[in-house]
DNA sequence: ATGAAAGCGCTAACAA
DNA sequence: TTGTTAGCGCTTTCAT
């Protein structure tokens, strides 16, 4: 491996003089920085990161610990992660959670040792979140996504989704549903409890009655926990007129059964999904909510640098960003009979 | 920061016995072991990856370089990475190179500054491969994936995609289907004209003449070039019975042409796609040809580490990981009649 | 404008 | 079984 060293001696000059040719820190005539610079060319030399950082204290690496990268949500949020700190010159190391308190640990341990600069997690549902209070004691950047951490002090980037839930039901109601049934993800996490309190006060507002046999919440948030859950709404007897699904595998799920079931949208059943994936327009063109996740992600990674820079204010921020309504084709106006039957 | 001078002066012992008791790379007394890690539990201590990276000339780190991880394909591919990085306890570097060569060049260089085990890349269509050249010529393990780089020496693990285009069009001709169209994505990307080159293979085969009008290559692998391109086909005078779409986006704009025209599937015109997609049910159960790319990442991460160990033969390895037709309900069987005309 | 040298935190060869 | 010490490649302070 080529050293600073190595070119130093090749050009005749000090290592210091390398390093400042490198970083420009301080002026070198013109001709040794043309020496310098060939003699780097010509050896294809690359500064070691390692050095450096051991030096500085830390690197140009961002950890992202996300549950899953296959879920579409984290799949985009992941991309403009990257993007946001590549635009700052810093690299990321994805890390898969699986929902997994202990591979989560895990990921943050090893994140430390490598002294990144700073963290961006979406964090587990569970008790305990030592991890990331060690994270916090020792000054290390961390910003929570999609998710909060029970109610440790940090900041945390997510979906408005509360308003996402009501945006959803207000829209149904607005047309005429007063039997929606929700079928959700786990209440464990916290966008899905949200979604379905956002539900309940669009409910409320209009006056409707909650039943609490409209709502399903799965164990997981699968495309399976859709299905089954999707089924059971449709498949009892007081079934209601529209759906809403509060996530993009639910989503999936819920349009499985639905088509199981041998039903069509929207004249037999009206659907709402959640986030707007690509496949949103393959068959009935989906109406859902929106929760412009790339923007998440680069708020999220902005706020990581500002905090690393002590730009930030002392008192970690809550950042909620306002999901929208993508109006589609997949919800039916209900005529004044239906309704009220 | 706690360093491990601290954890040996708190312990009372040398910074080497505290080296041991981390690594185990010597026997030390039961009774110095439970102070020593008494000691860096109560300081929370984590060894710095940088100075020992240093010291050993390498990190615990894989540098993964593709496209856009947005894309289904990849997506998947970047979790088995990770899945069998973190199995060889490394973990990955996410880079996204948009298939710009310079921001690929970039990202090369960046990772070799971080001294990484070894970097698997997908390489964009380019003349230039200078910087993996670099990459083999420094004895940095380096595995492509997915596509070959020019004629260069190097490892590489891809789908099959001669047998994918083979099976595809053996399949639709089995069903009768004598004017197949094929849209597909850029054939200066390998994966793009070897799945053609198994389409022609298939034709001649079967004694069907090759039609240059029913081959639509676009410039990108967009889902906005899949419909342009399946309309143009759909519209021609002499129209195609089937479509064979080579990519997943490509399927997904294929899809919406069809849609777009109001006809049905697979009563109007049959469609086999590329890619098991979790989408790929919603609509007509969609006939696929699957990669496999799970596998393919599990194949490619093992053996950059057969490499980095120095268990790899010499002679660079080209592994082809055969692809499968998934029979669903997209493509119809051709009556006699329609077959003829 | 340039160089010498200390030291970041760790590993491993050498001593004892 | 345990300790001492020389670096790994770089940044940065202090000299010149």
């Amino acid at each position: 491996m080529t050293t600073m060293k190595d070119i130093a001696k090749k050009a005749g000059v000090s290592i210091t003089t390398v390093s400042a040719v490198i970083h420009k820190t301080r002026p070198v005539s013109e001709q040794i920085t043309q020496r310098v610079l060939a003699v780097m060319k010509e050896y294809d030399y690359q500064p070691s990161t390692l050095a450096s950082g051991l030096k500085k204290g830390y690197t140009n690496l961002i950890g992202l610990v996300i549950t899953d990268i296959v879920h579409p949500f984290y799949t985009l949020l992941t991309r403009s992660i990257e993007d946001t700190a590549n635009s700052y010159s810093h690299s990321i190391i994805l890390c898969n959670s699986d929902e997994n308190i202990e591979k989560e640990r895990y990921y943050v341990q090893v994140l430390r040792q490598l002294q990144i600069a700073g963290i961006i997690v979406v964090p587990t549902y569970a008790y305990d979140y030592s991890h990331l209070e060690g994270l916090i004691k020792h000054n290390i950047p961390l910003v929570l996504i999609d998710r909060t951490a029970g109610k440790m002090p940090v900041d945390v980037v997510l979906s408005d989704n509360v308003q996402g839930g009501y945006k959803a039901t207000e829209y149904l109601i607005s047309l005429g549903h007063t039997r929606i049934g929700v079928v959700s993800f786990s209440d464990k996490i916290i966008s899905g409890s949200e979604r379905i309190q956002g539900y309940i006060e669009a409910l409320k507002k209009y006056g409707l009655s909650i039943d609490k046999n409209l709502i399903r919440i799965a164990e997981g948030y699968s495309e399976e926990d859709g299905y089954n859950n999707a089924l059971k709404l449709l498949k009892s007897k007081n079934k209601p007129t529209a759906l809403f699904a509060t996530s993009s595998l639910i989503t999936l799920g819920t349009l499985m059964a639905i088509k199981d079931l041998g039903l069509s949208i929207p004249e037999d059943i009206s659907l709402l999904g959640y986030d707007d994936v690509a496949w949103a327009k393959i068959g009935v063109p989906l109406t859902v909510i929106d929760q412009h996740n790339y923007q998440i992600g680069v708020v999220a990674t902005k706020l990581l640098f500002k905090r690393k820079r002590g730009l930030a204010s002392n008192n970690p921020k809550m950042i909620r960003i306002s999901p929208k309504l993508i109006e589609r084709a997949s919800c039916k106006k209900l005529l004044g009979r239906e309704n009220s039957r």
